[in-house]
Order: structure tokens, then sequence, then C-alpha cells
DNA sequence: TTATTATTTTAGACAAATCTAAAAATTTTA
DNA sequence: TAAAATTTTTAGATTTGTCTAAAATAATAA
């Protein structure tokens, strides 16, 4: 069993490997709001534990054991995630930081019946999938609206950047879940997106296009 | 703002000053399962930040400050326990642990949306009333023998356990609807208590007491 | 390819919460 | 009421997670 800093550093450890891998120390102390000397101490315990791979001055790796117990955390901060917003109206911005907490909460008979009453949710209010208790996500056919080339159609279908800033300038540009867009035109300069939502014609930059996940079909 | 252990030991101590008070350090090691040592400590910080009245070698008491907070984890840890009886089909006997760890979550916004989704219970799945957001508690219509005070009447309406053996129990005390008691004495060491029933005095555990209800009209 | 800069680690210290062992205060018993 | 037993507190140590400052390593630039 890890405590509740063991897997804070697990979460984030395995957030920041899908960005690069393997994960560099200061990048962890920085997600973590903590110094980079607590983040080598902390790497040092995972590391005898067996849960993260290390080498000096090169960066961190999970191990199968620390990518599994990262993924059930996610697994658990997503279902919580939908359970205040389905049912107890939390907005999709305010959800993160309670999230954050319930993730902790250890009780695997609470977290399988609470995925039973939300009804097997594969997606998170942000559109992010939800593992399985095994660990494995569901195919998800999404693309970052910022790979999207002029003429593609497609629909939101997630973001990946979940700070309350972002999300309410999605709102208000309206660009929220489910709305249908086309690319119009990528701009060259600075790479921003001109967009086609709902006949209305808006401009966003690239790196609000980076955080826009797309489905297709 | 106080820390998980903090909140453990103040809502402890509120338990026990039920019982009696002041509250003695080797009552509250016991329930903490810890050390007379380590309670002292903790005791003396508590103290400084105001949250309970110290005296070496007499005990604590808390301080209105320090009940309203312990008051407030009551609420959450009964509010916890509603959701999971009703919601996610715990029995009654499997949520304190896992209320536990959730009367710990940090969000008043989250505890007064899940008040509303459990539309506003009054008592927890043991009968125990739930305070609500000032930590006023309703009146209710029974109350459990437990937790009346010496020289308090009332008349016995219902019970809170079914088992035949606890029922044959209370036959043979003479304990059956519609008696009328009264607190004579509760005993310090065990919480047990004695009554007057008919001009009969009796002893009863506390744990007999607990499942007893009483109407006070 | 050496010098500079940035990143990471080590060493030693600190705060929170706990512990053991011994001392002090209180309560009970004889 | 003095001795014995119990309860509580103190003193000093330990563990977890953090910190600062300095040293070591790696990356970048001249």
């Amino acid at each position: 069993m890890q405590s509740y800093t063991e897997e804070n550093y697990l979460k984030v450890i395995y957030h920041l490997s899908e960005i690069s891998n393997p994960v560099q120390t200061n990048a962890i102390a920085e997600r973590i709001q903590t110094k980079a000397a607590s983040v080598t101490d902390m790497i040092k315990k995972l590391s005898e534990k067996e849960l993260v791979n290390y080498v000096k001055y090169q960066g961190v790796t999970l191990t199968e054991k620390g990518k599994l117990t990262a993924i059930n955390i996610v697994r658990k901060h997503r279902l919580w995630e939908v359970f205040l917003v389905d049912k107890l109206n939390f907005k999709w911005d305010e959800v993160h930081e309670v999230a954050e907490e319930l993730e902790h909460i250890q009780s695997s008979l609470l977290i399988e019946r609470l995925d039973e009453f939300l009804e097997f949710p594969k997606v998170d209010p942000h559109g992010d999938p939800i593992p399985d208790q095994h660990g494995n996500f569901a195919e998800l056919a999404f693309v970052k609206l910022s790979k999207l080339s002029p003429s593609e159609k497609g629909t939101i279908t997630g973001v990946s950047e979940h700070s309350s800033a972002f999300l309410k300038h999605l709102e208000k540009l309206g660009l929220t879940l489910g709305k249908r867009i086309e690319v119009l035109e990528v701009i060259e300069f600075d790479g921003s997106v001109a967009l086609d939502v709902e006949q209305q014609k808006i401009n966003i930059s690239r790196e609000v296009a980076k955080h826009i996940l797309i489905s297709k079909y």
C-alpha cells in the first residue's frame, strides 16, 4: 500500500510520461509544487519499492507495477469526476480539485459500486477515457484539433488541459463537448486555427487547438 | 484548517465527551489506537489552536470552535454513510471504515450538494442524527437511550436492533414498548446506564442502551 | 573542446506525528 | 494517611516528507 504522497507522485509521473519518457526530476517538481531535491528523495523511495525505474541524472519511468497503481488512481479520479458532474451537478471546471482528494480513498468495493452506480462510464466529463479495474482503456478514436487540416470535420470529445482558466475560455468560445467543427484554415505564421462552429467563424491559438480532442466520426 | 490527524482527534473527543466530560487521555489513546504520550502531544497542539480546553492531568473539553469543527466532521461522516447505503447498496455494517476516510474530504460545496442529492436526510443508517451546516441537530421524535443524561425521562418507543437475542434480553429486563424510564446515572467507566423502570433500578450496558429508542414526551 | 549554464543529487536540517522509557501527579487501597 | 497502583506527562528518539545550500553531472554555447 502506498501513502497519499507516493500515490500523487506515481500519478504525476504517469501523466508526464505521456509527454516525454523518461520523466525529468524538474518536471515532477513543477507539477507537484515542490523542490527538485524532494523529488529525488521520493524517487529513490519509489525505486526501492520497485514502482519506478530510476537512473541517476536520467529521469524515471514507471515499472509495470507502478503503472498499474497510477492507472488505478486515474480510474478513481475520473469516476469521481463523473459522479460530481452527473449526480451532484458540478460544472466540469469545478471537479478537478475535489477529485484530487477523492482519488485517494482506499476501498475497491467503493469504487466498483460507484462504477456500477454511474452505469460504467467510458469517459470522464473532460472526455478522458476511464480505464477498467485491470487498467485497460477502451479504444477511443480522437485526434488533437491542432493535427487537423483545412476542410477536415469532427466532433469535440475531450480536452487534454483541465485548468479552469482554459475550460472557461472554451465555454466562452462555445467550444463545448459534442460540438461539431470544421477547420477552415491553419495560419502558417503562428499555427493558429480558423474554425467553423455552428455557422460561426472563430479563431483559436495553436496552444488551445492542441488541447482540444476531436472525434472524426 | 486542521490536518487529517487533528480532525480525527477532535471527532474522537467529541464522541467520548458524550460519555464523560472532560475526556481522559487514556480514553482517547484507546480509541485512536495510539499511546497516551502521543495523545498528550496532540492535545497540547489542539489547545494552542484553541480547539480544546486543557488542564494538565485533568483531561480535555472541546471549545465552541473545536465542537463546531467536530460536528462538521460528524455531519460529513453520516451523510457519506447515507450515500453508501442508499445509493451504493452497502450494508449498514460495511460503511463505517469507508466513511472514516470520506469524512475528511475538504469541500463544503461537495457536502452541500451531497446533502441535496440525498434529499436532506435527518438520520444516518444507524439512526444517528445528522446535524445541519451550522451544527444544529434536528429535534427527533426518538432519541437513543444512550444519548440521555441523568434525570432525563422518556418512554420506550422502539428499538434499532431486531435480533431475538436482543429482544428477549429486553423482555427479561422489563424494558418493553410503552414503559416509562428515567436515567439515574451514566457510568463513566464503560458508558453503561442505570435506569429507573417502574420503581425498579436496573443497569444496562451502553451497547444495549444504544439500541433502545426513547420518546421524550 | 573548454567554459558557461542548467539540471540533478547529496548532505544536513526541520516539522508533524509518533514512539519508548522514565518521571510526576493523581487515585485507590490498605 | 501512607503505600501501591494507575494515569499522565516529559524527555529524547524515530519516521515521513520536506527544505536550503553546496557539490556533482549533463547540456549548451563560444
